[in-house]
DNA sequence: GTGAAAGCGCTAACAC
DNA sequence: GTGTTAGCGCTTTCAC
């Protein structure tokens, strides 16, 4: 068995009561007692057992990130913002992938709280009904939500620009002179996604062009998805002269296609994407994007929650980070 | 206060070790008694606590990971797999980030223990003196070493044929003439990269050519890095004619300083990179690979770590799995 | 300033 | 089959 703080407290010659206050530097003890009980800690090598102490003192400092796929670089950026926030401040991160499916993400969310995290950040998955959120919610545990909102759960969001970075994007394309603009998107039951759509759509307006529903091409949310639905809508007889791309799995997806269609990028068809990656400067053309400020996002999910966890009790907010878009080559702008 | 397995005997009108055997499902309770008991739990919301039941049955059912860095996709991949393995088993993972550095390794190690986690999985960061290690060996937490082994450190581990596979593409490289082959690695205190050198040198040796000290060039842990070791070994007068990187962030780096160099590849400089990504395909030439079994590493540890959780008190196993070239065309073969 | 004692929510002997 | 009871390791009144 391990040493435990009466081990301390008896080699130290005093109580345990007095050694749980030494060592946890609350509460009255003297300079001497102090002394001698961090020394017989130090040399019977006595850790704590967060566990028992999390049992009377109600905390873990330790908080769940509920994710969609950590194999997506967009959510492992966040999750190494977060957890570079919340390491500074002494909780770990409890991470659990929901694989962008609301089963598993209530699963994971109940994982999480049977655990008694102090606090939870997820990445809502699409379709998922809001009942384990709401939840939590009223049980008092400070949730922040990232990147996707919920409608009708009471809780702290920090989000991207994503209507405006989208039209951004496509109106880039309809300053470019391209009339027919795709979109490859994943499902518009995620919020970031369907403000993507809507930013498509605001952006075709003002520059005058009619929507066509069948340039809106969706998929579902892994990279052969994005494939699957950038090759049908690169493969229609009137394909568009330009992609907007909603994600970076779907921009994968769309530089497959291209390619399998043996499309050129940019004099076929142009594109532009959502989220940066580090290769997307390494391809030909390069791509032009709408850069999010994903490590960010993390780290503001993380001093959001940091301040419920310090009793921050205000209404919920919603913080919305920009997205910029950086134009390269690909969208044919030159660059 | 939320909902005990008091409040749910109580309502049940049975003693809580009844209702906790109906609910745990171990010894014996009659049908009538686990009826009741799990009616009146789910009427009630009962959820048990984790951390209570850990601290008496001294188990959490949680194990952690220490990684380098989450956002390097091979470690996103391989954290995947493992979560993947201890989600079906019941399992939860808290992950942590070492950032690479020793100290913050030892954190986290400690952060997890005072956690009582189950067992444990970390990628020992470079130049750690491994005792928190053999602290965790000692004390009886099952530990498993994931991508690179640390000497004097009884614990199992789960590596890549790292020696064969580089050997391979240098073989390959020698086989289409090269003599001057150069490589770009990370340090040699992490194992799997000493491999990979190892592995170089071996291919040269074969193919008869002589070392050359000025043709290895180490950088550190960060795709900049790689890029500054690549820039390093191509701006010589005497630049090699083909580079195997040993792993993606290399690659990442070798390109971009090809790049910045105006170097064409193949024809300036061949490449053969370690780790294969999804981009690497996506540009031109695509990158010639030994390909790691990226998801396989963490299910493999995960499995490894199950059967220790078991009971498995066999000697440490060491685990190796396979690394395949994949020939594609920035290595100038054609493909 | 310090110690005795009462739990936190749960499990596990051990009687009955 | 079921209830009583004693803790797991720690924090925290409350006397002294």
């Amino acid at each position: 068995m391990s040493v435990t703080i009466r081990d301390v407290a008896r080699a130290a010659g005093v109580s345990t009561a007095t050694a749980a206050r030494a060592l946890g530097g609350y509460g009255h003890a003297s300079p001497a007692a102090r002394r001698k009980v961090s020394e017989s800690a130090r040399q019977l090598g006595y850790r704590p057992n967060v566990v028992a102490r999390a049992l009377v003192s109600r905390a873990t400092t330790t908080v769940g990130l509920v994710v969609g796929d950590i194999e997506n670089p967009f959510f492992a950026a966040a999750a190494r913002g977060l957890a570079d926030v919340m390491d500074a401040h002494g909780y770990t991160v409890l991470l659990a992938n929901a694989d962008e499916d609301a089963g598993r993400e209530r699963r994971a969310v109940d994982a999480l709280r049977a655990r008694q995290v102090d606090g939870m950040v997820v990445v809502p998955a699409p379709g998922a009904s809001p009942e384990h959120l709401t939840e939590l919610v009223t049980a008092g545990v400070p949730l922040v939500l990232l990147d996707r909102a919920v409608v009708g759960v009471a809780a702290d969001s920090v989000l991207v620009r994503n209507v405006a970075g989208a039209r951004a994007a496509v109106a880039h394309l309809a300053g470019l002179g391209h009339r027919r603009i795709g979109v490859v998107s994943d499902s518009p039951d995620i919020t970031s996604s369907a403000e993507r759509i809507q930013g498509y759509r605001q952006a075709l307006r003002a520059a005058g062009i009619a929507p066509e529903p069948g340039l809106i091409s969706i998929g579902g949310p892994t990279r052969d998805d994005g494939e699957a639905a950038a090759l049908r809508l690169l493969d229609r007889p009137d394909r568009p002269t330009a992609v907007f791309t909603a994600n970076n799995f779907m921009t994968v997806g769309a530089l497959r296609a291209a390619r399998s269609l043996a499309l050129r990028i940019p004099e076929d068809v142009a594109l532009v994407g959502f989220d940066d990656l580090d290769w997307t400067t390494l391809v030909q053309p390069p791509v032009t994007v709408v850069r999010q400020p994903v490590a960010d996002l993390g780290r503001v999910a993380g001093e959001r929650l940091l301040r419920r966890l310090e009793g921050d009790a205000g209404p919920p907010k919603r913080i919305r980070l920009d997205a910029n878009l950086i134009v390269r080559g690909s969208c044919g702008a030159g660059a």
